[in-house]
DNA sequence: CCTACCGATCGGTAGG
DNA sequence: CCTACCGATCGGTAGG
């Protein structure tokens, strides 16, 4: 890209507004749109998307104002610097995962309740499996994968905030995991098989392509299945 | 940090060179240190070591330089790019990888032979298991943490070539993971149950502390155990 | 391998 | 949320 601009002065950004141009332009923001914390959202939404796709320090904030249909200088309005935009995609993707995950065992409860009956470690553990493989691969995505590779950018005090909701996130986990070896159904020490565990999960961000379905490529429920077969003894 | 330079300066290096100052500056480098590739490997070694505690992006060839005991030039006198540096690191990382992932294999296979008998799929698991946690957690483990987590950056031919060398290492677990899935003793697709191995061993890369071997934490041999327990059924 | 430097980009801001 | 801009840093290079 070449500037003819003066050295001293930026491009002011990739597109100038040019006044006469029609249609095709920014769309013409509704009171509605424009009112509710939308442009915040898309903000975080593109974010999210670049930070996944680029890592971090490698997007610029003008990637993210372009993506978003904002000049370079507009994120700052919303976000107090970089960082902050990076604390706020992980904090929004914990707690939407925390609330899915929440979600996820209710139904899975009550579905057994209607049948009479509890659900047992197993099952706990199926739908957890299932539900974190939805929150790494499934649509919108972005959020957790980069807060789980991108942690190292945060401050310390957002990396504590962030640890704590990681930290609620994983308290589920613990009795199933728990029950699963005390029944001989999972082998190792809980704590370890836990992190094991977790990331066999996690990795599959690095490889699983959701367009393969199709053609010789698991879904998300045989993923969870093939991921219960290896890690759990047959129930006795 | 502030600079009294004109803005239209640099400052030139972290620490000038003044010419009057003894002993302390950079250490005098003997003819043998000059002569051979000591040089290119220190800055391989600093560059593993920032790329793996910063990621690339975060990384300055003036940090790489510095922490190699060069000015912020230098480093292109032995790499035609910052992205040159970062492909040798992997590529330096994946050989050493296979060199030692062989070397492993083989000594485990003479010392089974010794006593008039060969390994089991088992056990070379064993072995693989094991050789890949002293690859991510060991000593110089910088490398391969490198390679698995910054290779988005990499131009295409670059991440090839890299592909290549992670395919023949990876060609080595694939008979014993049939071997184990075919025997009972790993259940669920082979392919598949490789993707998730690995993602349990890579991921201790994230978590694993070797500082706390002694004071609860695990050492890498517990490690091998724990995950081969976790992965495998009882042997029939 | 160092010196001295360039052009580009980047995070961020004042003022509207 | 845009305009116009600043100061700093960064990858990279010519010449020795």
């Amino acid at each position: 890209m070449v500037s003819f601009m003066s050295p001293a002065a930026d491009t002011p950004d990739a597109t100038p507004p040019s006044p006469g141009r029609r249609g095709r332009g920014r769309p013409r923001k509704t009171a509605d749109e424009r009112d509710d914390g939308n442009r915040r959202q898309d903000l975080l939404r593109a974010a999210a998307r670049l930070f996944r796709l680029k890592g971090f320090a490698a997007t610029s904030t003008r990637d993210i104002a372009a993506a978003a249909g904002m000049r370079s200088g507009s994120p700052f309005y919303h976000f107090e610097n970089k960082v902050a935009l990076l604390a706020a995609v992980m904090q929004e993707g914990m707690e939407r995962a925390l609330v899915r995950q929440q979600a996820a065992m209710d139904a899975a409860s009550a579905a057994a309740r209607a049948q009479g009956r509890t659900l047992s470690a197993r099952e706990c553990l199926r739908v957890l499996v299932r539900n974190q493989f939805d929150l790494l691969l499934g649509p919108e995505s972005d959020f957790i994968p980069v807060m789980l590779y991108e942690w190292r950018s945060l401050s310390d005090a957002q990396r504590s905030e962030v640890t704590r909701l990681k930290d609620v996130y994983e308290l589920v986990w613990a009795p199933v995991l728990h029950a699963l070896h005390a029944s001989g159904e999972m082998a190792g020490d809980p704590g370890v098989a836990r992190l094991l565990l977790f990331g066999a999960l996690n990795w599959s961000a690095q490889w699983y392509d959701p367009a393969r379905v199709g053609q010789g490529g698991y879904s998300l429920d045989e993923l969870a299945d093939i991921a219960l077969q290896l890690f759990l003894k047959p129930p006795s």
